[in-house]
DNA sequence: GCGCATAAGTTAAACGTTTCACCCTTTAAG
DNA sequence: CTTAAAGGGTGAAACGTTTAACTTATGCGC
């Protein structure tokens, strides 16, 4: 019952040649004859060989396995449904270059100084790593010294490979969009914590309603539900806001049921933005208005880049940036024609 | 700068001891005097030396990794917001197990018959499938002969361990909910591929169904648009339903979207259950009424359950049932009182 | 018939652990 | 005093590969 698996010296016995000539025909290695390459293939077949990983990470001193590090741990991978598609196209495009693809969370105050299993032990060739997490840390992990990608976040000043979505740029489109639509004076929100994506966005947000010449301001806030009091409480004013910006739209949903619930209509009363075009987006009270991201592109990307680094450490540092589209639904009222 | 990484016999050399010493420390076995200990203990911190996965996996045989294989594919994790929580579970469990977690897809049209990499190598200990796949396909992976776990499915007949939810149980619960506010004819969706999760559901909607005397019906879809059409349709009959129940939140989200689109209002005209409470159920244009299952503590017992395996290749089999519990919301119109 | 190139394949040394079998010393029991 | 047990530790084989260096055979030009 309890029958070891097959190894390369059964092959080579099978096949009646040395365990050299079969681990050279399985990797393409050397010069093997056409006919001894067949049988060691038939005896592979025939013995349901498979190189056993063990072995050959230990002499190569490759593990064909990619890390994927989440910060600050893998729910917010697996909750962020904006991830998911992401992950999708790793996946997809690792298991296509036949690499394992691990996974772990790096809650830096839990695990105080220690790097996750996969890196401290060696199990993997390269890491990516992803999610809104202090620069500290992504220097940190850039000095581990293994093949590194940042997905969908970056650090300035660092020499490491990088795949991001243009936030800057869907910032700009979406104000002009809703400047297009008459809208005059905007706010947006963020959350209190620093994050690469949500300052790219409201940095672009801020450049084009200062282009613009709008009324305009960024806000940062601890949770969606005190965005939705401060503009509960603001809709009072004599000049309030007509469009609020978010950072994501999953924060766009949530001020929205607030207000619905506050008896304030959405977009009749005030108009509201998304980012990230999630799935739920259009099953919103008034489907949102937001920026759609090729994801699963940023996945593959990124798989593709960090193979790269991996076959070739000195290559030169890429920063690939994956463009954004604006997708315009019903949560932006139109004020007046503009043009 | 390419300098390799310290291992054991460094530290047995700054230790002045034997690399079985070192090793002997490290995995608390044999009899190693307290300053031996703590001489290696040190040098291994004054090295910033980790064990070789590589080394140790080749040599004891036990690579302290787990698979997560997902069928069809992982895009299907990732997209159902559902699993996203499991695996939440999952991952806590096993990092504080101190196991890596590797993911793969496993698409048999794809992939023929090739076992995913990291079981045909070996990278794991142990395996846990997820995912609506068919039998013959579990039956495949239970006989690999490694320790195996199904999660949020199961397969009748074949000694495997298993995690589930009691979807019989919770469907029976909400036909009784619906029939408490008056509920008399009802239909639940299902779709047509063959599915652990949505079979037990459906049956416990018979199940109840039966018992109380209702008019009712479990209808199999294509899609979710094609069940929504079908009860546009449906609702100029004579004797239309009441209630809809449907498989999971996402449909009945698209069925709710689908009907106000088509000006049927929910729940006024009709009522829709869903099944899950994922987190955008509260979101919809009427707040769901659905079924909470304690994913996460799923992906912790899963954990501990594939974990207890692979300790114990002999212990008895396990077949967990997690308890499910209703939550109710506005997406059911309260017909009359009952009792 | 010699030298050389090429093809086809082999030998053996790593890679970094774990672990079995053993050794030496000290203490305790008989 | 002898023997056994316990404490503390070591040597070396094994795990399954890869790969550099080597061998042997064959063909070819001259």
């Amino acid at each position: 019952m309890n029958t070891r698996p097959p190894n390369i010296k059964d092959v080579a016995a099978e096949a009646k040649c040395s365990i050299a000539t079969v681990s050279c025909v399985l990797n393409d290695r050397g010069r093997i004859g056409k006919a001894t390459q067949k049988r060691v293939r038939e005896a592979c077949k025939k013995l349901g060989y498979y190189p056993s990983a063990a072995g050959r990470n230990l002499r190569s001193r490759k593990t064909e396995s990619i890390g994927i590090l989440f910060y600050p741990s893998c729910a917010h991978i697996f909750h962020d449904i904006f991830y998911s598609e992401i992950m999708e196209g790793l996946e997809i495009q690792l298991t296509e270059a036949n690499h394992n693809l691990l996974l772990a969370g790096y809650d830096i105050s839990t695990q105080h100084e220690e790097l996750p299993k996969f890196i401290r032990e060696g199990n993997v060739d390269g890491v990516i790593l992803m999610g809104g997490c202090p620069d500290e840390f992504k220097q940190k992990l850039v000095e581990v010294n293994l093949p590194f990608l940042l997905l969908d976040t970056d650090i300035s000043g660092v020499q490491v490979d990088s795949v991001t979505s243009d936030g800057f740029r869907a910032m700009i489109d979406m104000v002009s969009h809703l400047h297009e639509n008459g809208h005059r004076h905007l706010i947006m929100f963020r959350h209190e914590f620093d994050n690469y994506n949500e300052t790219s966005r409201c940095m672009g947000f801020e450049a084009e309603t200062r282009r613009l010449g709008l009324q305009t301001e960024v806000l940062k806030v601890k949770t969606n539900d005190q965005a939705a009091e401060q503009i509960i409480s603001h809709l009072n004013n004599d000049h309030p806001v007509t469009a609020i910006c978010t950072v994501n739209d999953d924060m766009a949903a949530d001020i929205m049921t607030k207000l619905l619930a506050a008896g304030i209509n959405v977009p009749e009363q005030v108009s509201i933005t998304g980012f990230d075009d999630t799935r739920f987006s259009k099953t919103t009270h008034a489907p949102l208005t937001t920026i759609r991201i090729d994801r699963k592109q940023m996945g593959i990307e990124g798989a593709k880049t960090i193979l790269r680094r991996i076959k070739n450490p000195e290559a030169p540092l890429r920063k690939l940036v994956i463009p954004s589209e604006l997708v315009i639904r019903d949560s932006v009222k139109q004020l007046q024609k503009h043009r």
